[in-house]
Order: C-alpha cells, then structure tokens, then sequence
DNA sequence: TGGGGTCCT
DNA sequence: AGGACCC
C-alpha cells in the first residue's frame, strides 16, 4: 500500500455519513402514517422547510416560499414546524440507534438529521460464527452492497491479474457497505424512519458520496482512490472534480465566491434566487488546474477575510480529497443551547418583555430536558437492571445537572432599512451581549415559570438595555437567548471509549428470532434483485407491514469462504484454533473477544 | 429564507 | 463579540 493512500484512508478504513430522509417530514409522518401518500411540507414562518418526496414529485423544494408551494401545488397538506422539539427528541433516538451499533461512541451529529459514524471493523461483529448466522450477520464480501461510484470497478483493474490496490482499502469498504445496509434495515425494522448513507473514508468523501442515490439507498465510493501506476486516475479526483466548488463541505459562501471571482476574473452574478448561473460555476477539476493553484495561491486568495491560518492548505486538502478530521465522540450534551424567534417587528421595551418571556421560558425547559439526569440514570437504562433497582422501589428521582451554562447570551438582529437593496444579504446584522449565568437558574425547586420571570427581569432586560441603549430606534426582526460557555458538572460520568461490551454484543448482531427462517448454513451468493437498487422506491413499509424482499433473510445471505474465495483470495483469513471457523483479518480480534466472553 | 448548531479569531 | 462554517 502506497503512502497516498494510507493517507486518504487516514488509518480509519471505513465510515459512513447517514442523512435522515426528509426529516421533518418524517417525524410528521411517524405521528400521522396517514400523510404519507399525501404531498406534505414543513413550515416555519414564509418557508418550507421541507417536504416530502410525494411533494418533491409534484414540484416542491426545500426553502421555497410557501406562497410559491401553494401556488405549484395548491392540495400540499402544511404542518407548522417551528417549535424543534419533537424534532429535536426523533433526532436523539437516532442518534442512541446508531450509537448503540458503533463501538467507541464514534457517532458524530452535525444538525439533527445528520450523523457520522466510524466504523470499527476490528471490533464489529462479521462472520463470526459461520455455523450460527445469529452471532454477527453474514454477507457477501466479494461484493459491494448497494450502489457505488462509480457503477462498476474500473475495467482495466479486472485484466490486471495483481490487483495492487485489492487491499485493506477494499474489504473496509465492502465491509463498511455490507454494516451500513444492515444497520438502514435495523433502522427501518426498530423506528419509522429511513435513511440515505455514503460510505468512504473520510467526512468529506462519504458525506459527497452519499447524495448520488437519494432517498433510502446508499453509495459507496469504490477503489482504487489514488492514481494507479499504468496511469489511471484515482475514483476521488475524478468524483471530487466534477463538484461545483460550492459544494465542497467547508468551503461555504464566502470562500467559494472569493474562489469564483478568482478564477472568472471578475464577479460571478449571484441571483440569490435562482443560485448560481451556469456560466459562473466553478468546477474544482478548473480549480486545481488553474495555473499556480495550490495552498500558496489560496492563502492569497482568502487574504483578509478572517479565515483561520491555515485556510488555504486545508482548501487545498479538501480539493484534493484530504480531509483527515476525525469522526468526534459523540457528546453527552450540547456545548450552546438557544432559542430564537423572528418577527415583523418588535421595537419598544414592552413588546421585548413579552417576547422574552416564552422564550425564556422555553430555554429553560430545554436546560432541564438536555443538561440533568436522574441520579440513579445509568442504572435505570436497561430493563435488566429496571428490576434489579425495583427491590429499592419507590425509587426516589433525584435530578442533577451534567452541563452547566456559565454564560447568558442575548442576540438580536434588526430589520434592514427597506432599502429596495439590490445588494446582497451578506452580513447576518446578529449583535449580542453576555453575562454570567445566574446561580438561581439551576435550582431546582423553584419552577420554570417563577424563575423565567426572575430570569428576565433580573438580567435579561438588563442584557437587552446594553444591546440596544437607545429608548427607541430598533425595529428587531429576530431574538435569540442562548446558554453558552457550558462545563461539565463534577460527578458526571467519563463516557469514555466503548465501555459497555456486553451491550455491544447484545447490539452487534440480530436476535436469533430474526434469523429464526434462515438455513444455518446458505451457501450461495446475494444476488441482484436483493439489492435496494432494484426496487428504488417501488416498495416501501406499510403501516406495520413488513416486505419481505427488503429483510435481513433476504439480503443478509452467507456465501461461503471457501469455494469462491480461497484461491485468488485478497482477502487473509485465520482459522480460529477454538472453533475452526475461517475469519477474516478484520474479524479476528473481535472474534477472539467472542470466545472469552462465551463462556 | 428558519431555527437551530459547530469552531475560530 | 463576531464571523465563518454546517444542517
């Protein structure tokens, strides 16, 4: 293995971005099945947030005016989503869903309908038994499970008998393709939801690959990733080129636009409407070759704009499919908690005050649902110790906090004189004010209500004098209350690196009912028409009835080791001196864990 | 154009 | 305290 590579794999192997399928959508449809043949859209304020697939059909997009929705597609069923809570708690059980199946806690959130989860392939659960298909799941490993990119391997790669890059790189992500099918189906068997998933080696690669089969499926991005000897290009640059520079995940507005004057040569015409015209998009195939491009050029360009210092050879990473940013351990609570509203206007102390009171409120609330914990909680998650705790029942509910916010922030944003501005929106007009956190929030036998009150008399309204001096003269089109600068409590728990095996074990794999129609042993291979691919869209759950064809039996087959893979294999495998059974490099530590814990 | 979040300077 | 980025 070169050394490019190794760096494109950055020592993970494998991981997989999930994207929750039309999210608020979603979580409407799982309180009221009804909708879901139904064109439906999520509201907040003028916008739709997003819609269904049903109303993406029928010509609705996201962030669409909902005078534009209504005029397209006039039957569209609205549901008002401006309250995030529900959101909010569906996008908390899909988080424990995943973290619950990854070892180490590597489950990251980036907003609520997004998560990135490494995958430990030494400690995850393949074949590891292959007489009992319940220990694990079994798949395919001379394949890739679901769509990839590109479709097929290159062909040169199939007459070149060595196949020098059939290595680690491709079992992770045959493994990482066959764990992320298993684990969609999990999440459509236990939860209402689906989800879209890429699988690469980086956040970047995975996250970019992972929109190309849109709802319910999922890409792999396939080797080789690096240019081969005999001159074929690698599958990163050849994805990453075709990408409008804009879409690169960290290259947001602001840099692309500086890269697009840069390479035009003069300003691109930003309709903020209608996005970019077509004859201002900037592939980042025109980037990289543009003449003395590089990590110097781009230090150049961003020059000035308050980017950090390393901007330009982080850019220049990210063209060239570097990213080596870690999947980060998925936190046990928020760093920021805010509420916010917007309005048409508010602009005299007594409106503010009536404003900040449910929004005080509101935040509150929030402290109390994501920052404390029962004092008995960790024993109280499994139904197992339920009934160990229930010889000390009634147990008394003690709660405590975990985080605790040492600052107070208050943002507003001012409505923009109505200048007919042809001018672009570019700068947000959020001004805030800060000060420490009062002590008597995190009491606890004061109720939310009388301490919102002391809350907002107490400092916020001293915040917002602060902010805004002048008696008059603001007219604030949004108010923002934020609970920043958050410490861990003393006595919270270290959640440190995959404690809990015995869950792992129990998680890893299937019940042995689900596996209850399966011959111990299959011997032949998956074939297509089990692949999601072929159904796109055609099948789908129906209130509680479960297709078949898109089932663990049905996609989850065994292929044995050793007719098919044996001789021209790529792929080392041990047999297990305890039980004999082939495993996989990948599988052996996991699989040597098994047994000492089998008995 | 919403109601959130992250990190960096 | 603000500004970039993300969804």
């Amino acid at each position: 293995m070169n050394a490019e590579l190794t760096s494109l794999m950055g020592g993970s192997q494998s991981m997989s971005t999930w994207d929750y399928d039309c999210f608020y959508a979603s979580v409407f449809e799982a309180e009221n099945p009804a909708l879901k043949s139904l064109p439906l859209a999520v509201q907040q304020k003028q916008i739709v947030v997003t819609c269904n697939y049903e109303a993406r059909r029928r010509g609705l997009r996201k962030l669409q005016l909902i005078k534009e929705a209504k005029r397209i597609c006039p039957d569209v069923v609205i549901m008002l989503g401006e309250d995030l809570t529900k959101f909010r708690d569906a996008s908390k059980e899909l988080h424990a869903f995943l973290k619950k199946n990854t070892w180490g806690n590597r489950v990251e959130k980036l907003g609520f309908d997004e998560l990135l989860n490494r995958h430990d392939l030494q400690n995850s659960f393949f074949q590891l038994d292959k007489f009992d298909p319940t220990v694990g799941f079994a798949f395919d490993a001379s394949t890739f499970c679901g769509p990839t990119y590109p479709a097929e391997p290159c062909p040169s790669v199939k007459e070149d008998g060595e196949q020098l890059w059939f290595s680690s790189l491709d079992v992770g992500l045959r493994l990482g393709s066959h764990l992320a099918n298993y684990l969609r189906h999990q999440l459509e068997q236990h939860t209402p939801y689906t989800a879209t998933v890429g699988i690469s080696t980086s956040k970047l690669l995975a996250k970019l690959v992972g929109n190309l089969n849109k709802p319910r499926l999922q890409t792999t991005l396939r080797p080789p990733y690096s240019a081969t000897d005999d001159g074929q290009g690698g599958n990163v640059a050849s994805f990453l080129g075709q990408h409008e520079i804009g879409k690169i995940p960290g290259i947001g507005f602001k840099m692309a636009h500086r890269i697009r004057t840069h390479i035009l040569g003069r300003e691109p015409n930003l309709d903020v409407y209608e996005g970019l015209a077509e004859e201002d998009n900037v592939s980042v195939d025109v980037v990289r070759s543009f003449p003395g491009m590089g990590p110097v050029k781009l230090d150049e360009i961003f020059r000035g704009g308050g980017w950090p210092k390393d901007i330009g050879t982080k850019v220049w990473g990210l063209l060239n499919g570097v990213d080596d940013t870690e999947v980060a351990v998925g936190k046990a609570f928020p760093s920021q908690i805010s509420i916010e509203d917007s309005y048409s206007q508010v602009d005299n102390l007594q409106s503010v005050r009536n404003e900040l009171l449910p929004l005080t409120r509101k935040l509150l609330r929030r402290m109390h649902a994501d920052l404390t914990e029962d004092e008995e909680g960790e024993e109280l998650t499994t139904g197992h110790a339920t009934v160990q705790a229930g010889r000390h029942l009634p147990v008394k509910r003690k709660k405590r906090w975990l985080g605790c916010p040492r600052t107070l922030r208050l943002s507003t944003r001012s409505r923009p004189p109505s200048l007919p501005d042809v001018g672009h929106q570019l700068h947000s007009n959020r001004i805030s004010k800060s000060c420490p956190m009062p002590r008597f929030v995190f009491s606890f036998s004061e109720t939310v209500e009388a301490l919102a009150e002391r809350l907002v008399e107490d400092t916020i309204v001293p915040l917002f004098r602060r902010l805004h001096p002048d008696k008059s003269g603001y007219k604030l089109s949004l108010i923002n209350i934020a609970a920043t600068n958050m410490m861990e409590c003393a006595g919270s728990e270290n959640s440190g690196v995959g404690q809990d095996i015995g869950a792992m074990f129990r998680n890893q794999g299937p019940r042995p009912t689900q596996f209850s129609n399966l011959p111990a042993v299959c011997s032949h291979r998956v074939t297509e028409s089990h692949f999601d691919n072929q159904h796109h869209g055609l099948k789908h759950v129906v209130d509680g009835e479960v297709d078949q064809t898109r089932g663990d039996a049905a996609v989850l087959e065994w292929t044995s080791d050793e007719d098919g893979e044996s001789e021209n294999s790529a792929t080392p495998h041990d047999e297990c001196t305890i039980c004999g059974a082939f495993i996989p490099w990948f599988a052996v530590q996991a699989h040597s864990i098994y047994h000492s814990v089998q008995t």
